[in-house]
DNA sequence: TTTTACCCAATTTTTACTTCA
DNA sequence: GATGAAGTAAAAATTGGGTAA
């Protein structure tokens, strides 16, 4: 025998039968089965309870033509009837306040048209839940997803009908999509492939990832300030010393205006040439010397405002 | 203050694929 | 080479908590 979807459970519940009653609706469930929702801890009891130790018994079943889903559908279609949840099920997987919406309102065409897609293109009798997305389907999610990260209602309603979709599964698609890579494709492509980081794929660009980087970039980023800090202290003391120095004030005429070319970085003197000539001599050990590159950021986003950042907390509110 | 709907993080479950005996 | 067990990555789904309206 299998998993838990295999496992003839019993369920009683009382109040709405919903994945997210926990919330705040009454609800009194009682699951003699090792469902879903069970930690690991009573998993394993209950596993060791009513299967073989061995994982192959479950992993394998659809190959020796023992289709787990269809039990798991079968489980599910019955608890649509009887208004038991079974959070292993995919059709209980509308929730609470959710479902109750879905329920009424939304889960109509949509669910009807998934249901039906299900048995169209399964071999038997009883349909099997099918939990992979199509290509199509996945491109076309993909695609909107490119355009804006989060759906609202009416959008999430119609992509759900185009796509053959429950409502809760294109949301579900839409979290696990924003949780699995926040950054767009592009500039997750150039982090990944920006030098002297560290190396991941793109599909692994989670946020902890990114928190990584977030953390590695702020380090350079810091002793890179620190070290221009230092820089512009020292230069900051010889040009007190140079100020001080008598011989050299003498033959400088005080409306000197310094400028600094923006892109060679060199001291240009605005004042007559005789005057400028003797400042730039003057600084010219200090202007000539090669400055270090102001640090050009490594993290493509970074350099941006916190708040544009698309996994800022505060960037959504 | 409570309710509702939404989002997120963490976790579990399922599927598809690879490796190896 | 065919087969099945075992391992694994990725996707789909669930759960619980936070928050704004």
């Amino acid at each position: 025998m299998g998993d838990k979807n295999d496992g003839l459970g019993l369920s009683l519940s009382l109040g709405y039968a919903t994945q997210r009653n926990h919330h705040h609706q009454p609800s009194l469930k009682l699951n003699l089965m090792p469902l879903a929702s069970q930690n690991k801890h009573e998993k394993t009891s209950w596993t060791n309870l009513f299967q073989s130790p061995d994982r192959t018994g479950d992993t394998r079943l659809s190959q020796r033509g023992i289709d787990r889903n269809r039990v798991s559908a079968a489980v599910a279609d019955h608890d649509d009837e009887t208004g038991v949840s079974s959070p292993n099920s995919t059709l209980s997987s509308s929730s609470g306040k959710r479902s109750e919406r879905e329920q009424i309102g939304e889960e109509t065409e949509a669910e009807r048209a998934s249901c039906s897609r299900e048995s169209d293109d399964e071999d038997g009798d009883a349909s099997r839940k099918k939990l992979r997305l199509s290509k199509e389907q996945s491109l076309v999610l993909e695609e909107t997803f490119k355009e804006h990260n989060t759906l609202n209602p009416k959008e999430r309603l119609a992509l759900a009908k185009q796509l053959n979709l429950r409502p809760r599964q294109v949301e579900v698609w839409f979290q696990n999509r924003r949780a699995r890579c926040c950054l767009p494709f592009e500039q997750a492509k150039e982090i990944v492939n920006s030098p002297g980081l560290l190396k991941f794929s793109i599909r692994t660009m989670t946020k902890l990832k990114q928190t990584e980087v977030d953390c590695e970039y702020l380090k350079r980023y810091c002793e890179n300030l620190t070290e221009e800090n230092r820089r512009l202290q020292k230069e900051v003391q010889e040009l007190r010393a140079l100020k001080l120095s008598p011989q050299l004030y003498m033959h400088v005429n005080p409306p000197t205006t310094l400028t600094m070319c923006p892109s060679c970085k060199r001291v240009v003197s605005s004042a007559s040439s005789s005057s400028a000539a003797a400042v730039s001599s003057a600084l010219a050990p200090i202007a000539s010397t090669p400055r270090p590159q102001r640090p050009v950021p490594i993290n493509p986003w970074a350099a941006m405002p916190i708040h544009h950042r698309t996994f800022d907390a505060a960037s959504r509110s």
